[in-house]
DNA sequence: GGTTGACTTT
């Protein structure tokens, strides 16, 4: 136990220096607020909370228990601050989420005579990452180059971070290239703003350079591991996820829980659900996060009952939802049919959960009365005066675009339709729905009048497309056009018997399940009307006839279960349906399934 | 004394 000093000895000079180290001994030590606030006014005592340094780490210990409110006040009521002050208080906001708050900050610096310092840039280039503030952050890079500070490295990588989060990829790359020196955070920064701009194949490719540079000082560490693995879910890209949960095993001791969510997306992402689920039970202390994770991969799969049985334990546990895990269970339900269960959880988001449902549950919830056919109901919760920015009332409006197209209710799709329009949104694809609806009713007169309009607006739909992985290449499929691609019209045949056996049982086309042929196709053949469909299958390895293997990765909604794909497709193939992956098979016989590992 | 990177989203 150490002796704590007399405040009567700190009145004498030779003792100040010795009262400043015990004091910041105790700050630095503090285990609570209260012993922080007692060291607070034995240093006010003490005539020491003057002293700019000794004031600074008071701050800190405040900061440290995010105590911004008292760490302010003591900041206002400081005689002197110095750059470090301003830096630490900056820097504690961001820590409490009011980024904005340490930009103002940063901007009164100025007229406060402090002059910014690389540790200040650097804060702030944070606050601008965290808000996605572009145009701020880019005068903080002018800045920075001003001061001479470019070759900073802490600097570069919040910069990088910062326009990889405010989706300026190419500026992102521009700074990483002009480093002269990288650490594995650079690294790991620039991969993420690849991971997280939907340049998935660029953060795997960064992931290899890093890997060649084969030294120690830049090992991955498992904030790369998340980000390359958040790559491969974006991309479907099952064995390199499986190489990279081996790596993270045989490379961390401990694989953490942000790293398992990242493994548990992508394994769902991937069509392995029953690995998903292995990884989430492994971890010891599940947080939001993996659960969210675990219940949108599960609804995803069209096990919405498992989904629902995972909110349960997570809120027996004791664990708060959050926005998103709500809309996986809205999702979950949208996709098993739970009409009923889904609605009970969106009128008690607010009072049981303290949750206010936004323009995404709002869609959410419209795409589920819609696809359950209650497209009224689902019109009138368009029209209720949620505040909504054009892209979201665009979604929403495009979702129940969707359902009326799928259910045929021309007169509703016609007031979406409009909507969307109006907001400049989704154009292309709201005249093609259009056109098709009045087309497959035979009002002709409407369906030309919309491509006409089309026309002379010089309004063009680029064709939807697909792709599927055959061992390390990747086909891709445009609506309407299976030609160009190898064994197409195996394919395309496969999909036409799928197609008819879907519809002889009831099932009625989805979002991404079906897909209207585009318009301009419609136009090659000179036909208006006559739309075909092509179907989306599930995911896994299938075998289909010659011995030809694909993996269909795309529209995982068809049917909101993709079970019943494959047990349509071995109706299609015979009986010896296998569904592979890298470890195991499984084996469809007379509608149930044996599985196995290969080794 | 104060600074940089990760997971779930309709």
């Amino acid at each position: 136990m150490k002796r704590t000093p007399k405040l009567s000895l700190l009145n004498q000079p030779h003792s100040n220096l010795q009262a400043h180290t015990e004091f910041i001994h105790r700050l630095q030590n503090s285990q609570d607020l209260k012993a922080a606030a007692k060291t607070h006014s034995n240093i006010f005592k003490s005539g020491l909370s003057n002293h700019t340094f000794t004031a600074n780490h008071l701050l800190n210990a405040y900061l440290r228990f995010n105590k911004t409110t008292d760490a302010r006040k003591l900041f206002d009521e400081m005689p002197e601050t110095n750059v470090v002050s301003w830096t630490a208080l900056m820097a504690g906001y961001i820590d409490v989420g009011e980024p904005r708050e340490a930009l103002r900050l940063f901007g009164r610096m100025a007229e406060a005579r402090i002059q910014a310092n690389e540790f200040t840039l650097a804060t702030a280039i944070n606050a601008c990452s965290l808000l996605a503030d572009l145009e701020t952050g880019r005068k903080i890079h002018t800045r920075v180059e001003t001061l001479g500070l470019s070759s900073n490295l802490v600097i570069s990588s919040a910069l990088i971070d910062m326009y990889g989060k405010s989706n300026d990829v190419d500026n992102a790359r521009q700074v990483f290239n002009h480093m002269i020196c990288r650490n594995v955070i650079s690294w790991t920064s620039m991969i993420s703003a690849y991971a997280q701009n939907a340049q998935g194949d660029y953060a795997l490719g960064l992931f290899r350079e890093l890997i060649y540079e084969n030294s120690l000082a830049l090992a991955p560490t498992q904030f790369t591991f998340a980000s390359v693995i958040n790559a491969c879910a974006s991309l479907g890209r099952l064995v390199a996820g499986k190489a990279l949960h081996l790596a993270v095993i045989r490379r961390c001791h401990v694989v953490n829980d942000v790293v398992a969510s990242a493994l548990v997306d992508m394994y769902a992402k991937c069509g392995c659900i029953d690995y998903s689920d292995k990884v989430f039970r492994q971890i010891l202390q599940p947080t939001v996060i993996p659960f969210t994770s675990m219940i949108v991969g599960a609804a995803k799969h069209g096990l919405g009952k498992h989904s629902l049985h995972l909110f349960d334990e997570m809120l027996a546990r004791g664990i708060r939802p959050n926005d998103v895990t709500l809309l996986g269970v809205l999702y979950a339900c949208s996709h098993s049919g739970l009409i009923d269960i889904g609605l009970y959880h969106f009128n008690s988001m607010q009072l049981k959960h303290g949750i206010a449902p936004d323009a995404r549950h709002y869609t959410c919830l419209i795409d589920m009365l819609g696809r359950a056919g209650h497209l009224d109901e689902a019109y009138k919760l368009s029209t209720e005066n949620v505040p909504l920015g054009a892209v979201d009332a665009a979604l929403m409006w495009g979702t129940l675009l969707s359902a009326c197209r799928n259910h045929g209710r021309l007169e509703l799709a016609v007031k979406a339709g409009k909507r969307l329009i109006e907001l400049n949104q989704q154009v292309a694809s709201t005249y093609v729905t259009m056109s098709n609806m009045y087309a497959s009713i035979g009002r002709w007169e409407n369906a030309q009048g919309i491509r006409s309009e089309m026309k002379r607006r010089g309004v063009r739909k680029e064709p939807g497309c697909s792709w599927v992985e055959l061992r390390n290449s990747t086909y891709v499929f445009y609506a309407g056009d299976l030609s160009s691609c190898t064994h197409g019209s195996e394919i395309a045949q496969l999909l036409r018997d799928l197609e008819v056996r879907m519809k002889e049982r009831g099932y009625v086309g989805g979002s991404s399940g079906l897909v209207f042929v585009d318009v301009e196709e419609e136009a090659k053949q000179g036909v208006v009307g006559v739309h075909s469909e092509r179907l989306a299958l599930g995911f896994g390895l299938i075998n289909i006839p010659k011995g030809v293997t694909i993996r269909v990765m795309k529209n995982l909604r068809m049917c909101g279960d993709c079970h019943e794909a494959f047990k349509l497709i071995s109706e299609i193939i015979g009986r010896d349906f296998v569904v592979r992956d890298v470890n195991r098979f499984h084996h469809f016989r007379d509608g149930s399934c044996t599985c196995g590992d290969y080794w």
